[in-house]
DNA sequence: CACCAGGCCGTGC
DNA sequence: GCACGGCATGGT
């Protein structure tokens, strides 16, 4: 089955992508700027063939996905083969956190206006994710002004915390959880998105506002650990099919 | 004008 | 424990 690349970097697991036109996607990571056409590109390269998870065979797993139910069949084959990225701790973090009740678009916009202000241009027009030293000096007003809104004083409470994010390794998936969650403005839903597409912890579920509409339209008597063991590639392709729909 | 978006927090019961 | 309103912003 074909993977599905324009879904994987756009559809809402990371905002680091851009769609450059003519089939060519460019992002800013590890300090550098890579533009990639296919995974075929990111074969080439040992940073990006680690964040995209090459050594996961991702085809398998969406045949046996596409195995369990009929609803999963029609997820997988009308989106193609989702993979899950690897992304850094801080990063995901912060974009989770600016997810909360926002839309893709606007929180990619405001991804943008973060590493404007507070990264550094690794090219013309491009600019890192800041790091959180990066952005230890920031204020409320100032986050505010760049249209974070009520998610202004979380940013700042996870720059505080950010030195726990390199203690989640080692925890069980409940632990990591829980201590995501000490972090303002990290709720069940931010953490779960936070360890899967981060931490490679394959058993979240986030439960955002069209997976409650597909866990009750279609799985009613259902939970996640329906799902095992592939809770989280089963999220994102349900989210993909019920977003495209 | 309303309602919604990859939700969470504080309060009240 | 669960239900509820409030919350910044921009799009439809």
């Amino acid at each position: 089955m074909n993977e599905n690349i324009r879904e994987i970097l756009l559809g809402g697991q990371s905002f680091s992508w851009r769609d450059d036109g003519g089939g060519t996607y460019s992002a800013v990571l590890n300090d550098k700027i890579y533009r990639i056409r296919g995974l075929e590109d990111a074969a080439k390269d040992p940073f990006l063939a680690d964040y995209f998870d090459l050594s996961y065979d991702y085809d398998k797993a969406a045949r046996e996905i596409a195995d369990k139910d009929d609803i999963l069949r029609e997820a997988v084959t009308s989106t193609g083969v989702i993979r899950l990225l690897k992304q850094d701790h801080w990063t995901a973090t912060i974009s989770f956190i600016l997810s909360q009740n926002n839309n893709i678009k606007r929180i990619t916009g405001l991804y943008d206006r973060l590493s404007k202000r507070y990264g550094h241009e690794i090219e013309e027009g491009r600019f890192t994710f800041p790091t959180p030293d990066e952005m230890k000096g920031a204020t409320e007003e100032e986050l505010r002004g760049l249209g974070t809104g009520f998610r202004a004083p979380f940013i700042l409470d996870a720059i505080e915390k950010a030195p726990l994010l390199d203690t989640l390794d080692t925890l069980s998936f409940d632990e990591a959880m829980a201590r995501l969650q000490t972090i303002k403005g990290i709720g069940p839903k931010v953490a779960s998105c936070i360890l899967i597409f981060s931490y490679q912890r394959r058993e979240g579920f986030p439960m955002d506002v069209w997976m409650k509409k597909v866990m009750k339209e279609y799985y009613p008597d259902k939970d996640p650990s329906y799902f095992h063991p592939y809770e989280a590639l089963s999220q994102q392709y349900l989210f993909s099919w019920i977003r495209n729909k």
